[in-house]
DNA sequence: CATGAATGAGACTTCATTCAT
DNA sequence: TATGAATGAAGTCTCATTCAT
């Protein structure tokens, strides 16, 4: 990915990694620049070599990894999956982007994506992209006969993401350590809860 | 609850009150304790006469409304209603509360509840209140047969919950214009969406 | 000494003995005027209307102090004892008065005395007023005899008061509790060591 | 001891002794951290990066000068000289002190040594040593016979470094311009008074 | 005499960013 | 590319003093 050489040391790599661990160590605005570098064994003055400012270095680690979650949504929506998988596709790759580098994700959700008055407005189209993809996931499900078509997909939207947003505040504020299985738990939960809600249903009374 | 003739200005309220406006127009951060002085037509030391600090006004002006909803929860659970009663109240106090105040709830919620590494962190244990006791009222649902069993009270009301902050902040930042038949309506929606689910249902099929 | 009846509360006289303890409790500087008020159970503005300004508090205090000391100094120079017991009666003076208030010669020392900066700076003249009075003492030492000339007066009193302001700097420091026995022979010692020296003398070497 | 080439500026060290003349002309309190910075031609956050607090400043200034003091004290201590001379040279180090650098000196006894209620308290343990030191050689005179043994050794420093402190003050305050004689006569002065005493000895009478 | 709310100037400290080397 | 010293704007909090009642 890199257009250096295998062995040289990528500092702007490093720096990143570093910010990431001091975001979601300290906080954004609680830690220094100073923090990252030190985090990275770098001087002070080489992040602003590889970055203009201190926000840019946040803005880069969030677009990198949303622009991933893009991918994702409008890759899974091509094919003709059931929209159940569409959907859990998606909350895998973001519970697995959890599972992977809790850290990045920490940051993303805490420091972006909930931080509405900061870097949340500033990625506000970035945010609504994915809103968007998924809604049109949804639709895809009310014109196949699978979702009820009285909930509008941007509806819908808002509380698949929200409960998805809401679970990984609670895994990163609980600092819970989970296992594989427990991951893949969540998954189906969340599916089979916005799918198919909290009511009983006919036909599953007899199975409860 | 006041010593001095009605006529008096309470200059306290009167800063609670600038605070909410300043707060909810350039966010607690971004804004100073001279703006909320400015704002409430006081003298920039006044403001340290009532609170301690900046943090403190945040901190009492959430309190103050926070506890308003742990009572609204707590006395929603009491009586005999039907779950989705109960959790309708909720959405409704919720929503209304939005509704009759919005500048306050974007602080509350943007500011606090979804801040999770500032003020949300602080408010925890408040926070934790509310979903444990929406988590209290969605297990009754369960004894008495009318909710699923297989998924946990508390799941439920991270998706509950979840749904509802993503509704406001979605309201929040397209400052939308809502009538007061969309509120009700989303209140519906919400409760019906949270308890039904998104797919199409036996039942239902014919009605759609 | 006061105007007002006996029963009557000098409000004045209140805020003047709080302060003592509260200058010496926290420092001049480190106290705020509403902990005055609020040692000598006053309202915050009542401390206005009997004194201009914080400063004024101490300087009363220091004022009221210091003229008795300049009246025992210049008393003391009066009659016809013989040296030594004139500066005894001096360091006596002083040392009673620590023992007697040592809350008020804490304040006078620290915060006037001692505080060459600031208010030792406005109290410059009362200070060296009662140089004056020790000098004087001393030159009639040297008149009759009893104190060698090749020390200036004023050199001499440098040393007598330097010793007893170290002294009572030390034991406000140290916070030692003295008894009545101890005060006594810190007086005599001082004046003996002033006067005869550290030095062994020739018809003290058999005492030795 | 810098890595720099000589001719770079220490600007760590130009602040210091900026520091000096601000503290000393216009007292560590009154002056502001910014008048350090235009005095030593920097920049205020220069001050802040060389130190954390404006405390650290005082305290470094005192401790630089104060250490060196403690050393005199004890290699004057080794040698086999007569105790006059040991306290001679304590004194003369001091004095010196003040000849050569009085902003500095100023600086250390006004805010740091007298200012008992602050900095004075912060650096107690450094102040006590100094006592210890003298003390030891007081004792040592005692045991060698030359210095009385019914003055105890911590109260005759008392009156050495009493006599000392007080003597600065005065030059100090009085803003006297003093010639190198009268420097060295001051020392001889304060050695013979604290160990000879004011009063005329049996084998003096005749001289006088 | 008494109260305590109201005023507002002032100072420390932080830290993102720049820049000379 | 790399370093870290240098810059200076910005904002919180303190507290002596005033004033209306």
């Amino acid at each position: 990915m890199s257009t250096r050489r295998d062995g040289a040391a990528d500092k702007r790599r490093v720096i990143l990694d570093a910010a990431i661990r001091v975001f979601a160590r300290e906080g954004f605005h609680r830690c220094r620049v100073s923090d990252i570098a030190r985090e990275a064994n770098v001087a002070y003055g080489l992040v602003y070599h590889y970055f203009r400012s201190k926000d840019e270095v946040l803005d880069t680690l969030f677009t990198e990894r949303w622009s991933l979650l893009l991918v994702a949504i409008s890759e899974g929506d091509r094919d003709d999956a059931p929209v159940r998988d569409k959907l859990h596709a998606i909350a895998s790759f973001i519970i697995d982007s959890y599972r992977n580098d809790p850290d990045l994700m920490k940051v993303i959700i805490v420091e972006v994506t909930r931080a509405a008055n900061t870097f949340g407005r500033a990625h506000l189209e970035e945010i609504r992209q994915a809103y968007a993809g998924i809604s049109a996931i949804v639709a895809r499900g009310q014109e196949d006969g699978t979702f009820r078509s009285d909930i509008s997909p941007d509806f819908a939207t808002l509380c698949f993401y929200g409960a998805i947003e809401q679970l990984l505040t609670r895994w990163i504020f609980d600092e819970v350590q989970m296992s594989d299985g427990e991951f893949d738990q969540a998954k189906e939960m969340l599916v089979e809860t916005v799918c198919d809600g909290l009511a009983v249903r006919d036909g599953m009374r007899s199975e409860v």
